[in-house]
Parts: C-alpha cells; sequence; structure tokens
DNA sequence: CTATTCCGTTGACATTTATCAACGGAATTT
DNA sequence: AAATTCCGTTGATAAATGTCAACGGAATAG
C-alpha cells in the first residue's frame, strides 16, 4: 500500500526521502479499505482526512435541495479526495464524498500533517506542486461551465481526463458536467454522427 | 503603495515582519499605474507578475471563437490578480487581465517571490491562507455552476460578495456568472418582483 | 457643449437543456 | 435462476437561457 505513495511523492518532487522519512510517512498514513457506496466523508460532518487512493475511486457531491447530486470532484488512482476547506478549517462540510469503487486509501489527518510532514521536504513540493494544479484544474473549469456548451465540456473531457470516461458511468460525468444524463447520452450521439 | 500590503500581510498572518522584511518586501514589489483598460498580461503570453491591488480593479477573462469575452476572475483592492498557472510554470496564458478602473498595483516577479520571500514567514502564511481561500472558493463557483441556476447564482453572489454588485456593471457580473446581460437583466427585475 | 460610446432594459423569437415517462438490456443481489 | 437495481437511450414536451434588434439615458471623450 503504502509503496504506491512513496512513488508517487518521489515522482512529484526532486528531493529524495531518507529513511527516516518513509518510515513516518508509513506510521501516519493509515490505510483503509471502503466498500463502494462508504463515505469518507458525510455533508455537515468535519473532514477527518485527506484520502490518497491507491485503488478505487471516489467522488464528491453536493446535494441540492430536490436531493439531486451534484458531483463536483472524481479521484481515482494516485489522486487525492478530501474536501480541503473543511479539512483545513475545521468547518462543517457542504459536500460528501463516497467511494464509486471498492477502494484503496491512505488517510492523513491534518494534525498529522502539521506536526509530521511539514518537516518532509519532499513532501511539502509534492503538496505545493498538487495545490498548484488543483487549482489551475479548477479555474479551467470554472471557465469552461462558463464559456463553452454541453458538447464543448463533454469534448473538452474527453480530451483532457478520457480515463474518466471509461472509469464512471455516464450519469457520473453528466453530473461532473453539469448537465442530465439525457443531455449526454444525445450528445454523445450526435458527436458520433459529424 | 506599500502600506496597504504591509498591513495585508500582518493581518493574514501571526508571525510579525522584521525590518529587514519590511525593506525586503518594500523593494521587490514594483509599484505600477494601469489605466482604464491598460493589460496586466494578455492571451498567449506568459504572466510575468502577480499584481497586488492597492486600488482599483482588475478582470481576467478568456475570449471564445465569437470573440465573447468570458470573465473568470475579478479583483478589487487588497485582493490579486495574476495568472497563477501561467506565472508558476511560465507557460503561455489562455487568459487575459486588463484594468476596469485606473488601479495601482504592486507588482511581483515569480523569481523575486522564489529567492526573496520564501524566508518570509509571514509571507509564507499570508501566501498559504490566500491559495486555500482561492482553492475553496473556485470549488464553491464550480458547484454553484454545475447546481444553481442563473437566478441562484445570482443571489449566491449577492450575498457572498456583494461589493462586487456595486464595483462592476451589470454585463461583467453576467459574464462573472456565466449569463447574458440580458437574462441578468431580467433576473434581478424578477427577483424584486418577488 | 456636443458627439460618441457605454449601459441596462425590453420584446420577439430561437436554441439549448431539463423534465418526465417508458423501455430493454446488463449487472448485481438474493 | 429469479428478482431487482442500475444504466443508457429515446420521445414528447416544458422551461431556461441565448440571440438579435431597438431604445433611451448616463457617462465619457473630444
Amino acid at each position: 500500500m503504502h509503496e504506491t505513495l512513496l512513488k508517487y511523492i518521489t515522482d512529484h518532487s526532486t528531493t529524495p526521502l531518507t529513511n527516516d522519512e518513509v518510515n513516518t510517512i508509513k506510521r501516519i498514513f493509515i490505510p483503509k479499505k471502503f466498500r463502494k457506496r462508504q463515505f469518507l466523508l458525510q455533508e455537515g460532518e468535519v473532514c477527518k482526512h485527506l484520502a490518497f487512493i491507491v485503488n478505487g475511486a471516489m467522488r464528491q457531491y453536493s446535494v441540492d435541495v430536490k436531493g439531486v447530486e451534484h458531483i463536483v470532484y472524481l479521484s481515482i488512482e494516485n489522486w487525492w479526495a478530501g474536501d480541503r476547506e473543511s479539512y483545513t478549517q475545521l468547518t462543517p462540510s457542504r459536500y460528501s464524498i463516497d467511494a464509486w469503487e471498492d477502494t484503496d486509501a491512505l488517510l492523513l489527518t491534518n494534525a498529522d500533517a502539521i506536526s509530521h510532514l511539514s518537516s518532509i521536504q519532499a513532501f511539502k513540493e509534492t503538496r505545493n506542486r498538487l495545490d498548484d494544479s488543483h487549482s489551475f484544474a479548477l479555474l479551467n473549469r470554472v471557465n469552461a461551465n462558463i464559456s463553452l456548451s454541453a458538447e464543448e465540456r463533454y469534448l473538452q473531457l474527453e480530451k483532457n481526463y478520457p480515463e474518466f470516461l471509461q472509469r464512471f458511468p455516464q450519469h457520473i460525468i453528466a453530473s461532473y458536467l453539469g448537465i442530465t444524463k439525457e443531455t449526454l447520452s444525445r450528445v454523445r450521439n450526435q458527436s458520433v454522427k459529424k
């Protein structure tokens, strides 16, 4: 389990990990298995853990007044799951996160991150890069949402994250794009015809 | 000029600034005045500076194939402007940033930030907090875009950032919300009637 | 001071997308 | 193996939003 994470950190930083640091990481990242539909976080709770996904897939979503789920984020292997706002500010989350597939994850509390990881240079680098690319991706998603049609957003997703399309059913993809599953179905059939 | 920035840093961190640090900050943040419509960044360029806005307002936007501008970000006093992706990765930006009002800004290059600011604890704290809240705001905006109607998004903006509504004309607000100015006009009139 | 651009509004109409209902096949559970 | 749920598709229709054109008043530039 931890090997995947250690490789991830090595790949995303320039500084190598010392043996001590490797041991620290193995100690504070706690492995946990999630069954499909099992929650990492439920709306209204404070997000206690960031999860590094070793195997499987998770989704983060809000639920509107009509009970419809809106997927704000999808994560698969070598990605992270967790509501950063709730996690760092200790506020109740407006999102839920659950496993879309049976998932192996490594869990990290904020307290452990602060007390044990802030001295590990390679982790800090990794974390910074991750935060950067996370926020770049979000801004681009906002841009797509305000400037592109349903079809264009779908094509962009297909181009940028083709693995998502094979991994998640269409109604999940539709929700992520901010459209209904019917519209996505129509958009895909039309795209094929062109 | 710099006093506003120093106060901003002090307010957003727990560590006080030493005299040396204050001098460093005064030295590497270069004041610049922008006339309305003057560019901080043009699409296709690499974003050379982050701008701390002392006075005025700026907008960041993409331009679609039809030539329509889509505003992804608005900044006023005590906010920052700049395309972080282009700035940190040195890639050509897909966005333009210009002054919406005559603006006084303090400009920071990435090189200066790395070589002179990374040793300043108070700035690092400020920067981290800023990055955090920036990414929280973006995720919430994505959530609003995929889950709320035009009217609901407008009401949310009115609630969260009322100063924007007084500061920017409606066609700018509409673009930021991802709707046309006509739709915004209708939404506002209907809201009043209720 | 005058001319021009900018801004918000409104109407008529077009387009996009959502909603609701139904269906069949695949996958999963019992 | 049967029953159930999940998933994608399609059709009919409704609702939300966009497009285009026009207007008047306010702000700005010359």
